[in-house]
DNA sequence: GAATGTGAACTCCTTCACAGCA
DNA sequence: TGCTGTGAAGGAGTTCACATTC
């Protein structure tokens, strides 16, 4: 499927025929993984690490098989090995230095957030457009005014934005961040933002998400773990 | 495709048939009516409805016909009507009470977050295994300890739940919710659960996103607005 | 003329079935 | 024999092309 066996591809060559589909389940991998290590588990099959992950184990072979990973044939795979060829195409040799906009109450917790730091990515900083809460400090980090935003995005080396602002604001958010050269920005505010060619936005509906799950549950359509 | 347009269908059975990515757009759709309405526009076309939402207008046309909703050839769709029947199939017409289970900084900034309740949904019930935190008020509802669950749900007719444990806390939140009679949660820890058949999980993963979007990022596949 | 509604084609992802290898 | 790796089949969702209706 896809590449001949022998070529040599770099990470970045071979990056673009995986499928988001895959990407979006290989920081799951790699948390069991971190699990099975803890436990002293140096080899396991790919029935194991799906059960714990909650997915088929063809699914997780053809996850894995993207990543031209190899396991060995009737025996299984290293979990030190997988844990760092996943490492690698998810780029975690480098933490991410990321900027949160919008100081609210979603703000604030996703600044607090142990989920982020803990995964290569740290908070690096955090912006708002209201000059009260400019010099407040929230967590380590003291909050800025939107102004500052290029200044931070040259010194900090910035290229992920975190949008938590009311959704009114979005959109100025979304363009002071690509303004300040910011090209990958997740959305958590309900509303629609447009972005030049280029930069990507992906967004997140917490309100959404909730409408969906009611929506099954009025149905009744039995469905589960399915991803966010 | 489907149903003989004459038959009488519950809203129930018509909810059967439409697809999880439609409902997902619901919401977008609705927030975009909305702010027509909030103009003064009665009346509009999938063009420019789609536009406002950033979606395709055969897109949001193939939607619609899943609601069996009718617009008008040649004209568009009635504002007031659109917004009524798309609030119907979303079950618009109560409000759903959700239990936060973790009150930590996502619970607490879930438990104060105004997208929730602003969409037919209100925050009933704040939990937390820490007795320390009982009796504490956060917003306008006073944390309860997990024995509390079982009357709660009872009491305050609960079908939502919110997890936001951090994970190793998450499978016994869940056991929980679900012995308490909760059958669809919303879970924010990083972590598979294990639920029994009849009970909906949705994950929502907020690591995992900026790991999609990094990986995208990296990769430079131009990708504008992905959904969550 | 203008915009909706929808079968058909297409794309993406998952699951199956099984070949291939230690 | 046991488990991986993968072509093929299947399923879900999106886009296209166009017939339909006001």
């Amino acid at each position: 499927m896809g590449r001949q066996k022998g070529a040599r591809v770099t990470p970045q060559e071979r990056g673009r025929d995986i499928p988001v589909a895959t990407v979006s389940r290989l920081p799951d991998y790699l948390r069991a993984l971190a699990g099975f290590a803890a436990r002293g588990i140096s080899s396991l099959s790919s029935d194991m690490l799906a059960t714990a992950v909650g997915v088929r184990s063809t699914q997780l072979r053809k996850d894995l098989s993207h990543l031209g990973s190899h396991g060995v044939r009737g025996v299984g795979y290293d979990v030190a090995r997988l844990t760092s060829e996943i490492g690698n195409v998810l780029g975690l040799t480098r933490s991410y230095p990321v900027v949160i906009v919008g100081m609210g109450n979603l703000g604030r917790a996703l600044a607090a957030y142990s989920g982020f730091s803990s995964e290569g990515f740290s908070v690096a900083a955090l912006v708002d457009r209201d000059p009260g809460l400019v010099g407040e400090s929230i967590g380590d980090t003291v909050v800025s005014g939107m102004p500052d935003l290029p200044a931070l995005v040259r010194r900090l080396g910035l290229a992920v934005g975190v949008v938590a602002t009311p959704p009114a604001s979005a959109q100025d958010a979304v363009d002071a961040l690509v303004a300040a050269g910011v090209d990958a920005i997740l959305n958590f505010a309900p509303a629609a933002v447009a972005v030049p060619d280029g930069v990507i936005v992906r967004r997140v509906d917490l309100a959404t998400e909730l409408h969906v799950l009611a929506f099954l549950h009025e149905h009744r359509i039995d469905g589960v773990e399915a991803a966010g």
